[in-house]
DNA sequence: CTCGTCATAGAAAACGTTGTCTAAACGTAG
DNA sequence: CTACGTTTAGACAACGTTTTCTATGACGAG
């Protein structure tokens, strides 16, 4: 007689005494793959109903080979646009029956590696990267190496918004057009009449920075207006409290822009209040723009106008690229659009 | 000569044949938790690193028991207070090397059991309920069999942020004061001057909803003013759209309340739109106060007056109460406290 | 009546680890 | 020189499934 007390889960062969069948028999009417007596098969269902069992994933995992896990790496799942991305993944995935291992970073390359490892254990299906990277020679041979590990072990690396790492290594890559859309925001802005516009984002070896900073100045070159390197706030963190104190302090000195390009909507919320602790109105005295279109954008006053990037979309499409990937390719790449979403905090500079 | 084509992790059994040892011997090398000579060690993490050899989890969790996994399952990975719980689970967790799995049910009660099917199957350490439920019989005792279903497997339920299941049932709650922190609210409110107050919240049987009413309505009581059961406006989802609307509708009337009291930042984020877009001012019309303190309620003009919540708190004390739990012990709850915060958009009515 | 053919069920071998038990060297104390 | 630790390493049985492969009745066709 079992002891009632001991702390464990019952297994297959207890189901199987329970039942009085073999465990085979139990495998068969769990999996329900292969034809089993009605009677029989009731009888075992009220066993395993009694016992309370579930199967081990371990084992299952140990025998089978194809895992129903999928792990995703975000540097914080705060943001609020990773939110949107994670939940694209989790859902898609949960759609396929696999389910979610998270780990955080905090942007620490020696945590995602960590982080890495912990799921090429766990025998992850595929492995997403969410967010952009800093890039340089040691990272791209890092992402190499792991590309490949994964890739040998029938797993799968998938970049989830940064660019590809280049010919010939095993990766899904989903990522959406930076460029592109910096490039529409600082055309509206010049359409609108703002010729020193102020660019305040992040360090310009990171992902994203370098992308939408491109678009920035190739927007600028082509509508044949002069970058001034002066009107640069680079290196921050993609946080509020940068936002408001590098815009606070340009405005202690001579205002000499019309408009502030933000890197992320966080960052042009900062702005927003620096421009309005100074004193001043938006978008009569400072136009402000963002990027990512999170909802924060909809409920700043005046509504921030920005970037709208699909997140959501990003994430879900990652899943689907990587799990319904052809045996045959080894590189994959798509880029999802953006659009400028027009609000009211950018207009007209007020005539000096 | 293996075939470097198939795809397949390599195993302990490769590494020790490319070393020359054993099987024990390179999972002594590993674990580290056994004598081995210094010149054969060295010869096995060569082979170790030659193979790119991780250990099989599955296979570990298999003889050992027990998995440094646990579980999160929560209704959004979006909203920014679930957000930050997650953060504090996940961080705390990671801290005891252990990792996440994650799952999001949208509120649908079939999908949370789904989820805690999946993650008894993976044999989680403990699973973590984030969030609010809606609370009735069923759930109750559906929730009393998962509890005793997860401890006889040597897990763990923990509710994070909702009220305890009675006395007996083996789990870890972590709630925070719900109805304190309301009273304390509600009482700012009623020192300002204000009398009329519209609560705008969710279903009453929603375990958030009813600890937040149960705080509105006892600071009214206490501090003896009648509740208006006309001011109410409720069964709302917790969305920036439902506070528009809600609020909205009422100010197309005759406008009887001079403050609403918000139950989450998001909602009191629609209020304050709404009541900007019926051309009034907050607070000189109309006073405004929400619950949570995300940062989305700094970002807000004026900034809003809110509950705060230790969210991350929450989810770290989860953690630690379930992992480092006293073999004795069957229920274990803790309840954090919150305060209020005061910013500017709640003041004292204008004279009438 | 006998011989396939089904339908059903059991036996046993994987899967990749860990841990226990055993064994071989090699020193060293008596 | 023997006896006995010590140090190091191997063999092997778990762990809980799935998946062949094999076995047993029952039943229909010849």
């Amino acid at each position: 007689m079992p002891d009632d007390l001991d702390r464990r889960q019952s297994t297959i062969k207890d189901v199987a005494e329970l039942a009085g069948v073999s465990l085979s028999t139990v495998s068969r009417v769990v999996a329900g793959n292969y034809p089993v007596a009605r009677s029989t098969r009731s009888r075992v269902q009220r066993a395993i109903e009694e016992l309370n069992y579930v199967a081990n994933t371990h084992a299952r995992a140990l025998g089978g080979g194809a895992t129903r896990t999928v792990g995703f790496i975000v540097n914080d799942v705060r943001g609020p646009a990773f939110a949107e991305a994670v939940h694209g993944v989790e859902q898609e995935a949960a759609r396929r029956g696999h389910i979610c291992l998270v780990a955080t970073t905090d942007g620490d390359p020696a945590r995602e590696l960590a982080a890495i490892q912990l799921m090429r254990e766990q025998r992850a299906a595929a492995v997403f990267l969410i967010g952009g990277a800093y890039d340089n020679a040691a990272y791209r041979t890092r992402m190499a190496d792991i590309a490949r590990s994964l890739d040998s072990a029938g797993s799968r690396l998938v970049l989830c918004g940064r660019p590809p790492l280049g010919d010939g290594i095993p990766a899904t890559v989903v990522e959406y057009d930076n460029e592109g859309g910096a490039y529409a925001l600082t055309s509206f802005l010049v359409g609108r009449g703002h010729r020193r516009i102020l660019y305040v984002g992040g360090h310009p070896d990171f992902t994203t920075t370098a992308g939408r900073l491109a678009g920035f100045r190739r927007a600028l070159a082509d509508l044949g207006h002069p970058v001034d390197e002066g009107l640069f706030e680079l290196g921050l963190e993609f946080t509020r409290a940068s936002g408001y104190e590098r815009v606070s302090a340009r405005l202690r000195g001579e205002r000499d822009f019309t408009a502030v390009f933000a890197e992320t909507d966080v960052v042009a919320g900062g702005a927003m209040a620096a421009v309005f602790d100074a004193g001043l109105s938006v978008p009569d005295d400072v136009s402000i723009v963002g990027y990512d279109d999170i909802p924060l954008a909809t409920d700043l006053r005046p509504g921030l106008t920005t970037v709208r990037v699909p997140y959501e979309e990003l994430g879900r499409t990652a899943v689907r690229a990587a799990l319904d990937r052809p045996a045959g390719r080894a590189e994959q790449h798509q880029t999802l659009g953006t659009h400028v979403i027009i609000r009211q905090s950018a207009e007209r500079p007020a005539q000096r």
